[in-house]
RNA sequence: ACCCUCGUGGCCCAACGGCAGAGGCACGACGUUGAGGACGUCGCCGGUGCGGGUUCGAAUCCCGCCGAGGGUACCA
């Protein structure tokens, strides 16, 4: 390894670089790009999986800086936040210290991962420069009637101590810490992305082909968009109105089922049943969520002593309480066609209720019958198939004003207020004359108190509320006492508009300039982990339609266009510091160096699969980048030197590799791009250095291992007699005439096997290469039927 | 249970429907070296999970099965 001192040489080259300055935004003289990473959470130092989503991203962005755009690629913290407050009160330290003592050390590894990032554009999501923005679009959603307050049963993370949103319950645990999650009838803030569902959905249209076809299915299944309609059941003085997706099977509807937990069942109950009811409520109320929706249970209920009149046949239908029908969704009430639907069907028959098919299906035994075939026992719906009846039945509820079209959704409204000390206070002020008042803009922003010394444990409600000063204020529109909202928000809101800040990381009169953002955003490439699928991609997609709602920016998408790159695992296995399968990157960096750390990331396959450390070797990482950099120092044709009398085959290897390699990086297949290096490495170290086409060689591959191996690449460049600043020094012109082969060899083959090969010229005709490919061996002997020609590679003779 | 993706040499992985093999790892031989390591040169048993189909031609397209991974999961 005498060769190759990747400390020396990483010491060597940073400084340097830091001089240089080579990655400022605006610098670019070509149009502009904007790579954006994830940014980092700041819970300890850089891992394995940082390493690899930026090894991505600045392949991307580095590629970009040589093909002259003028890139923004900025980097920050999302620095608010559960974990490090947890952290900080198990260290007994202060949230705010231990979080920026981590940045710090996750800055200066970035640094010594050499990320092509311009950090001026650096941002920590807890500045109070930066969330007297968040709290400004806060108040710009409440305006809207976009954040409102509500009681409702949430999401509680018992240790933890705060409500969760629907998308941080993994399986009815919590997303951070995996305990079970309860339900806690609390006040809280929403934000009413429901309102934007359609637009959500139907925008993904525009992204298909740029984010992976996973997430936008998986953003799809979250929305869950169902149409259907409502329908009226009326029982007594009360009209229950029913949400279903198959109006076409209503004539099967033998019972009606309401959530046990709503208003609605209480309300309906009679008196004679109201024990059982209560008894029934108190039982599921002891059973966990994950009890509670295992398919194998049996269906549980409790009849409520009261009927509906059935909207068209009039029949009377009997009540029940079930908790498998939900609260939150639809209506909380719907209408059970066991005949046609498992869990009414398993309901049915756990309480002896009628079946009455309505669909001509044929039965496939035990089990509901999807009604696809033609409705029967259905009044007017008699003979109709599927699509008809509902459109149909849909007619005539309008018509005789029991029913309506409806579209229900499985997204729910974002809950974003947390218990939390460690977040971005929300800008309300609760007054008990003019209730909920926005801070005044001017007033911006609410900073968190200093809770230094003060019990910050998690108690259920936000420790903010024990700063006694900093709670109490007078009501900006009364002047009379009021007291502060004490919760703070979701980080997610955070992160939701990161990006915009990016473009003007110090503007302060909004949270960007206009100028900027019309002039960097959208995102043209963001990288970053599947995790955030449907999260954090969801939540950035809805703040920016209603940014643009607002008329703050003139796009619907954030994203252009996402790569999300897979784990980095061990052992086929997650990596786990608890179970002792973990690779520390701090030791894998001491050992191999940052260069072959990056390109045993890059090599190891295409970006979004996992990377098994186990099965990867960043030794021959360290061995390529050893006669790589010594073929740099080997070179012997000077500066220079045209390459036009060097060895036609290497030039023509050169600039045909070139161009692939191009394409690959292009279309982000760095494992190829690399292999087609190394490829064209193994083919200049064959040829004598004095030879000029392996300078040209050698030059060509150091600006291509610029993308992915920084400091070897700085390192070949001065051996090869270059200024540093390979960064900048563009990327390689390709000769198409070289690229070109002359000749190429033609297969002939015998009904599909090839039985000879031919030299041929690479523009051969068609008839011309069918004369040769029938004098060749292959040909003789045979009865040719047939010939397939394919030039200039291919020809198949049929017998 | 449903949906999606993926199965290629000992391993990781390439291959517009057109010669299965680019690259790496591991391994082996030889060379250099005082030995080991490192380095250099050369070599490396496979026919693409299984069964059908389409085609002049299938790793690639279609159907079924097996296996792995991921997503969703009483959403009416």
């Amino acid at each position: 390894m005498a060769d190759y001192d990747f400390d020396a040489i990483q010491q060597r080259w940073r400084p340097v670089w830091d001089q240089l300055d080579l990655f400022a935004a605006g610098t670019g003289t070509g149009e502009r790009r904007y790579l954006l990473d994830m940014f980092a959470y700041p819970s300890g130092d850089l891992h394995m999986g940082h390493a690899e989503a930026y090894a991505y991203g600045d392949a991307i962005a580095r590629y970009w800086f040589h093909r002259g755009y003028d890139v923004l690629h900025p980097i920050g913290w999302d620095s608010f936040g559960l974990p490090a407050e947890n952290a900080a009160i198990r260290r007994d330290l202060n949230s705010a210290d231990w979080t920026y003592a981590n940045i710090e050390t996750q800055a200066a590894s970035f640094r010594r991962y050499a990320t092509s990032v311009d950090w001026r554009a650096r941002l920590h999501t807890s500045d109070p420069s930066y969330y007297r923005w968040t709290q400004w679009l806060f108040l710009r959603l409440f305006e809207r009637d976009l954040a409102y307050r509500k009681r409702s049963a949430v999401n509680w993370c018992p240790v933890d101590q705060t409500v969760l949103a629907n998308e941080q319950v993994i399986a009815g645990h919590c997303e951070r810490c995996g305990n079970e999650v309860t339900k806690r009838d609390l006040t809280q803030w929403f934000f009413r992305i429901t309102s934007y569902a359609d637009r959500l959905l139907d925008d993904m249209a525009g992204l298909e082909g740029h984010w992976a076809a996973r997430v936008l299915t998986m953003q799809r299944n979250w929305i869950g968009r169902s149409p259907g309609a409502y329908l009226d059941f009326v029982a007594g003085d009360t009209t229950i109105s029913v949400f279903t997706t198959r109006p076409d099977t209503v004539f099967g509807a033998t019972f009606l089922v309401l959530a046990a937990d709503s208003t609605l069942a209480a309300s309906l109950c009679t008196d004679a049943l109201r024990d059982e009811f209560e008894a029934y409520r108190e039982q599921i109320g002891h059973e966990s969520e994950i009890d509670r929706m295992s398919p194998e249970r049996a269906k549980t209920g409790v009849f409520l002593g009261v009927y509906a009149r059935h909207p068209f046949s009039g029949v009377r239908v009997p009540i029940w309480a079930s908790d498998y029908v939900l609260t939150g969704y639809g209506t909380g009430a719907i209408m059970g066609v066991p005949a046609h639907d498992q869990r009414d069907l398993e309901f049915a028959r756990a309480f002896d209720l009628p079946v009455v098919p309505v669909s001509a299906d044929s039965p496939d035994g035990a089990g509901a019958t999807p009604a696809d075939g033609m409705r029967v026992n259905s009044d007017f719906l008699d003979g109709l198939m599927r699509d008809a009846a509902i459109e149909r039945v849909v007619e005539e509820a309008v018509a005789r004003g029991v029913g309506r079209p409806g579209v229900n959704y499985r997204l729910r409204d974002w809950l974003v207020s947390r218990q939390r000390f460690w977040g971005c206070p929300i800008p309300i002020i609760h007054c008990p004359r003019c209730g909920s008042v926005p801070v005044p803009d001017d007033q911006l922003p609410v900073t968190l108190p200093d809770l230094r010394g003060a019990d910050l444990a998690p108690k259920g409600v936000s420790p903010l509320a024990a700063a006694r000063d900093w709670v109490e204020v007078s009501c900006p529109s009364c002047d009379g006492p009021a007291t502060r909202d004490t919760d703070t928000m979701d980080t997610f809101v955070d992160s939701s508009w990161y990006f915009l800040r990016y473009c003007s990381p110090a503007y302060e009169s909004g949270p960007f300039d206009p100028a900027a953002v019309a002039r960097w955003a959208p995102v043209d490439q963001y990288v970053g982990g599947i995790e955030h699928a449907i999260l954090h991609l969801l939540y950035a997609r809805f703040f920016t339609k209603v940014l643009k709602d607002i008329g703050l920016i003139d796009f619907d998408e954030p994203f252009r266009s996402v790569l999300n790159q897979g784990q980095v695992i061990l052992n086929g296995a997650a990596m786990s510091k608890s179970k002792g399968n973990m690779v520390d990157l701090a030791e894998q960096i001491d050992t191999y160096g940052v260069d072959a750390v990056r390109l045993t990331m890059l090599f190891a396959g295409p970006p979004e699969d996992d990377i098994d450390w186990a099965d990867v070797s960043p030794s021959g990482s360290v061995r390529f980048l050893t006669r790589v950099l010594r073929l740099a120092g080997e070179v012997a044709a000077p500066l220079g030197t045209d390459p036009a009398h060097g060895d036609p085959d290497l030039r023509r290897i050169t600039h045909r590799l070139l161009r692939t390699i191009t394409e690959q990086v292009e279309q982000h297949h760095f494992n190829v791009a690399v292999a087609r290096t190394m490829e064209l490495t193994n083919a200049a170290r064959r040829i004598g250095a004095a030879d000029p086409a392996v300078r040209e060689a050698a030059e060509a591959i150091a600006v291509v291992l610029s993308l992915f191996t920084p400091y070897a690449a700085e390192e070949m460049w001065a051996r090869l007699g270059h200024a540093p600043g390979i960064a900048r020094a563009g990327w390689p012109a390709i000769d198409p005439s070289l690229a070109a082969e002359p000749t190429v060899v033609c297969a002939v083959q015998v009904n599909g096997k090839v039985r000879a090969r031919l030299e041929v010229p690479a523009d051969i005709s068609a008839a011309e290469l069918e004369t040769l490919a029938l004098a060749s061996p292959a040909a003789q002997g045979v009865t040719v039927v047939r010939t397939v020609v394919r030039p200039p590679r291919l020809v198949n003779l049929v017998v």
